[in-house]
DNA sequence: AACCAGGAGACAT
DNA sequence: ATGTCTCATGGT
């Protein structure tokens, strides 16, 4: 099976999903941070927190203390941790000038300074390139590859980057890759929770005889 | 009530 | 290069 196939029919299936839920590139910056290893619905209640003190911005939060950050990220766990880094990313993005500037180089250039942040890794940082910058990248998730390799399309002991460019090269030739990527990583994450926990067969799944979920706990 | 969620860094080996 | 620990809230 094809890498474009798996995602026909997964948007059959589940449709657009018009990600990243968020209504400014700055706003995906700091869900894509917030996101690490955590459910969506606790970084939401974060952001929420962030946008009621009016700190939705690189600059309120490096001008915030970092227990007064740190208690309106609680929500999203690791408030301690994601407070510094949160503040280690404002302080490189406003240091770079912010959107405008960095809009200007061209992808791997840009993909090497995000990834320069500490607290930034690949996902996190393929979700800003992709999803606040609009670059052609792949992001590769735990779903993406527990779903990928129970289909048998990829080894399960590939690193970050060789999954990337497995997936990457495997759509080259299909037209348009921002779009197209935008839409698979969403759909993989919409197919993944819905074959989260308790689901005794795969009804209505759109990969339906090949579909690995769900399988020990997923 | 254990288990997991849209990971990453520090550190040891 | 690869493996193990830690970080932490909230839903099921």
């Amino acid at each position: 099976m094809r890498l474009i196939t798996v995602y026909n029919h997964l948007f059959k299936r589940y449709g657009p999903q018009h990600w990243w839920p968020a209504e400014t590139p700055f706003e995906v910056m700091v869900g894509a941070v917030l996101t690490q290893n955590t459910a969506w619905i606790n970084v939401e209640k974060a952001i929420i927190n962030l946008k009621s003190a009016g700190a939705i911005s690189p600059e309120a939060v490096i001008e915030a203390e970092h227990d007064i950050l740190a208690e309106w990220l609680r929500p999203s766990g690791y408030f301690n941790i994601k407070a510094k880094r949160l503040k280690n990313y404002c302080h490189w993005y406003l240091g770079q000038g912010g959107f405008e500037p960095l809009s200007r180089f061209d992808d791997n250039t840009l993909r090497h300074a995000v990834l320069s942040v500490n607290g930034v890794g690949p996902e996190t940082a393929d979700d800003i390139l992709l999803y606040a910058f609009e670059r052609p990248v792949f992001v590769i998730d735990a779903y993406t590859r527990r779903l990928f390799s129970r289909l048998g399309l990829v080894e399960h002991d590939m690193g970050y980057e060789a999954l990337r460019h497995h997936f990457e090269t495997g759509l080259a030739k299909e037209a348009g890759q921002v779009a197209l990527f935008n839409e698979y990583h969403a759909l993989i994450v919409m197919h993944a929770k819905e074959h989260c926990r308790v689901k005794p067969v795969c009804m209505g799944c759109p990969l339906r005889r090949v579909c690995p979920y769900p399988k020990q706990n997923h």
